[in-house]
DNA sequence: TGAACTTCAAGTTTCAGGGG
DNA sequence: CCCCTGAAACTTGAAGTTCA
């Protein structure tokens, strides 16, 4: 999908993309090896010029750049390109917004990190990454990291899945629409939500409640891991939404 | 050739929604 | 309980088209 997107050359927005689709102009090689549709001849240099900087930027694996040149609404058409590379995340934190526990994963691993522990690797895992995945991470868990971890690097290219299922029509949080996909939790977290992490922390906490403490960190590797099936979920729906209309 | 109209892209404003 | 962004709707402006 990134190879035929030209969203991010200049004076094309959706509708002129779709119509290089329409005319047969399906990726950045065509615009390099083609002559203009009649009447496009004076955009075609400064395209062709985009299109050879797209094709270095996609063989250097510089997700920075495509984040920084296409419109944020259209960062997911980059995700089969990073998906090696991506780092997902979600936190789970206090009644006063503290972080109590940072679940990442990468392709192969989960990682939870308790509070401040091993903050270096959290550093080095967040950084390493080409493309960052959360739910809803864009409005609370990266401002929270951020707050408390001034320096801590995130990878610009940041694929923020709660507004991606809402422009897909799919109404509520993301236990809600992981019913709806047919994704299941185990027995252990049926029916918890962000609010109920709160309080099993709590109740570790104070309590030294060892079956809390243990639920959390169900609760925390099931978020986790659902993010990867639902960012190919989001992928595949995206994409055909997107040729459909051509 | 120039005025009126059309077509896009891009900039601005506003408000609804999901996280712990 | 408290946290915050993004999509949609609308406006602006540049460039192209039509027609007398």
């Amino acid at each position: 999908m990134l190879k035929r997107t030209f969203l991010h050359f200049p004076n094309v927005g959706e509708r002129r993309e779709k119509l290089l689709w329409k005319y047969g102009y399906l990726d950045w090689e065509d615009i390099i090896n083609l002559p203009p549709p009649s009447g496009w001849s004076r955009f075609w240099l400064e395209w062709q010029k985009e299109a050879e900087r797209s094709l270095v930027a996609l063989d250097q694996k510089n997700s920075e750049y495509f984040a920084l040149s296409l419109p944020t609404s259209h960062w997911w058409r980059a995700i089969p390109e990073f998906l090696n590379e991506a780092v997902y995340l979600d936190i789970e934190t206090d009644e006063k917004m503290d972080v109590t526990v940072i679940g990442l994963a990468d392709r192969t691993t989960y990682y939870a990190f308790l509070e401040d522990e091993e903050i270096d690797k959290v550093y080095e895992i967040i950084f390493n990454a080409k493309m960052l995945v959360t739910y809803n991470g864009k409005n609370f868990d990266v401002p929270i990291l951020k707050k408390k971890f001034k320096d801590l690097k995130f990878p610009i290219l940041h694929i923020d899945l709660c507004p991606l299922f809402r422009r897909l029509g799919y109404k509520g949080g993301l236990k809600a629409i992981e019913t709806q996909l047919g994704i299941e939790r185990s027995h252990q977290t049926q029916g918890l939500n962000g609010w109920d992490a709160v309080k099993l922390w709590q109740k570790w906490k104070y309590f030294k409640d060892k079956q809390a403490f243990e639920t959390l960190l169900m609760y925390n590797y099931e978020d986790v891991v659902h993010l990867k099936s639902l960012l190919k979920i989001a992928y595949e729906k995206l994409w055909k939404a997107t040729i459909e209309l051509v």
